[in-house]
RNA sequence: GGGCCCGUAGCCUAGUCUGGAUAGGGCGACUGCCUUCUAAGCAGUAGGUCGAGGGUUCAAAUCCCUCCGGGCCCA
């Protein structure tokens, strides 16, 4: 915010460009030092002159940029002193008139970006492992959003493939209409799981399980009855979880969509002269890249083929800037693969797809494979749910909307849980730090929120306020990371990182515990309290959006 | 065999792109704090060879090289 004119201003005093001196600036960990600093070392060497000699000199010798009300040197730094109280008051202006939108922008204007998120197997029911590219994806459209994107938030199902061939086999033989009728997914992953079970010690069954799939392919009445009856039963039951948890998705669009399009994109490649035969099976080769199949030695297509067909599709109905695929990090190959195909048919938007990977979702060591133990996202909510309930019936009792606010709290508590690190993290599901609700977590952050909005509820911020009041290191702290809120995003946006987000977040409830625990804010000195009345407005403002952009409500009270 | 990602206290994690002042948090442990705006909180204590070694630099968790450990992909 104030970089500018600092940068502005050594800039001219050094003889430097604006863009050699924008490079040094930094902010210093202890706010004690000021700031934003300027480290002497580089100039100093090309001058041939001490760093400190020179911070001090400049310290002298410069004009106070705008908003800075101190300068000091520090050893070989030059350290600058934000003047908080006009800060404050423009920040309290604009969150006042832009509310829930303060914080967004409009930079992204006009351009349209594709996000590919969940994309869930609907052969199997809606697994803990799923949340990642569920909530990840989710984040980045809705931040992507603030900043003025127009966003097309794509769920690629998985809605074809050998696993319906299985299924429909194991329906055939263990398979139970009324069971299915009652309690469909449930009674649909007994039999995926059994099926596999068997199919290990009995290839006879594997085989089977393909000729089902070759049926539908086909085009089978009695599989395609089927494969539809199970589709549509999966896809409710997600769009159930969708809902529940908050997540908004334009299009819902499976592989089987894109299947009538196949024939077409093979020879298309092959009238490119991009393909070549190999052992029956026809592959795209790459200089650099391992060579990859597009259609196997038995004519049936992979999931390369399906996403060449899919780019085309999209690029043409959505004319995107860019388009993001979030999906884990094992793939990361085939989407290098998917990339450079597009790109040597001549597709020049291929450089405008971006695969934003994630680690692997694992649980005590193992992977969490649907085969073996299965983990229901929907028995992860529940339990987070019932235990937020515990809780506000040990503290808070008589608090309304009980069941919604424990919703609000549990799925924040479990979505946050997942959008905390780094997203190329591999992270090990374990029940207890994600049913923590404590520290760095999203009910700390909601909490203070909820902390927030029982003092405002109180009082209401008055239009007078006189900001130089602010004095103390709690309320500067809290100023300061209220300015960045802004700049947060775009990096979240850039790096298409949420952690970013949450990182902000939770730094900034930290700074409002400590600011509200130790200064009260209905004080009887009415300026004192009209300026503490609009710095927890302001706060409480920002952490309600930025957890909003991360999909997570924030209850007035809790 | 080729390639990608990760390694920071008992555990989880920020900082690495863009090098800068005593490496930030959180969980767990321990000591205090509810007659004052919600204790899902606050104040404090203990806990670190930033995987190892080398290099570049005035300055390295951060950049480069080698190795070790873990995960993954391709063959």
């Amino acid at each position: 915010m104030f970089e500018k004119d600092i940068t502005r201003t050594l800039a001219k005093k050094l003889g430097k460009t604006y863009k050699e001196v924008e490079g040094f600036l930094e902010q210093p960990q202890d706010s004690s030092f000021g700031d934003i600093s300027f480290p002497c070392f580089v100039v100093a060497k090309e001058q041939k002159r001490s760093p400190s000699e020179l911070a001090a000199q400049l310290k002298k010798s410069i004009a106070l940029p705008k908003g800075i009300e101190n300068i000091e040197s520090s050893g070989p730094y030059l350290n600058f002193f934000i003047d908080y109280s006009s800060l404050a008051e423009t920040i309290f202006q604009e969150t006042r008139r832009k509310k829930s939108k303060f914080g967004h922008t409009n930079k992204g204007k006009g351009e349209v970006v594709v996000i590919e998120f969940s994309s869930p197997n609907i052969g199997k029911p809606f697994g803990i492992a799923h949340l990642r590219s569920t909530v990840i994806g989710n984040s980045l459209s809705n931040i992507y959003a603030s900043q003025g994107y127009k966003v097309e938030r794509v769920n690629y199902l998985g809605d074809w493939g050998t696993q319906f061939g299985n299924l429909m086999c194991a329906f055939q033989m263990w398979g139970d209409e009324k069971e299915l009728k009652k309690n469909s997914i449930r009674h649909l992953l007994s039999l995926y799981i059994k099926f596999h079970a068997e199919a290990e010690k009995d290839e006879a069954l594997k085989k089977k399980g393909k000729e089902w799939f070759v049926r539908l392919e086909g085009g089978d009445k009695k599989a395609k009855g089927m494969w539809k009856k199970f589709c549509g039963l999966n896809l409710k039951e997600f769009k159930r979880i969708y809902h529940l948890l908050n997540i908004k998705i334009d299009h819902t669009i499976g592989e089987a969509f894109y299947e009538p399009m196949l024939k077409k994109t093979i020879e298309f490649y092959r009238n490119k002269g991009l393909l070549k035969e190999s052992d029956g099976a026809l592959i795209l080769e790459y200089p650099d890249l391992p060579p990859a199949i597009v259609q196997k030695k038995d004519g049936t297509t992979i999931y390369l083929t399906r996403d060449l067909a899919a780019a085309k599709h999209r690029r043409d109905i959505f004319k995107f800037k860019k388009m993001l695929y979030v999906a884990d990090a094992r793939q990361t190959l085939h989407f290098q693969q998917l990339f450079k195909a597009l790109e040597i048919a001549g597709f020049k938007w291929a450089r405008q797809c971006e695969h934003v990977p994630f680690g692997v979702m694992k649980f005590k060591g193992e992977p969490l494979a649907t085969r073996k133990g299965f983990i229901f996202l929907e028995d992860v909510l529940l339990k987070a749910v019932s235990k937020v309930e515990s809780i506000i019936d040990e503290k808070n009792p008589s608090l309304g909307h009980k069941e919604e606010v424990a919703r609000q709290v549990a799925f924040g508590a479990v979505i946050y849980w997942d959008l905390n690190s780094d997203r190329v993290r591999d992270v090990v599901f374990d029940l207890d730090q994600v049913l923590n609700f404590e520290g760095d977590t999203a009910p700390y952050i909601q909490y203070t929120s909820a902390r927030l909005s029982s003092i405002l509820a109180k009082a209401s911020p008055p239009r007078r306020v006189d900001s130089f009041l602010l004095n103390s290191q709690e309320e500067k702290k809290i100023i300061g990371s209220l300015a960045k809120f802004e700049s947060v995003i775009w990096d979240a946006k850039m790096h298409n990182k949420p952690h970013l987000l949450t990182n902000y977040l939770s730094a900034l409830a930290q700074e409002c515990n400590n600011f509200y625990n130790k200064h009260p804010v209905l004080v009887n000195e009415k300026d004192l309290r009209a300026a503490r009345l609009h710095l927890i407005f302001a706060a409480r403002q920002v952490l309600i959006n930025g957890l909003s952009l991360l999909g997570i409500h924030s209850p007035f009270q809790m």
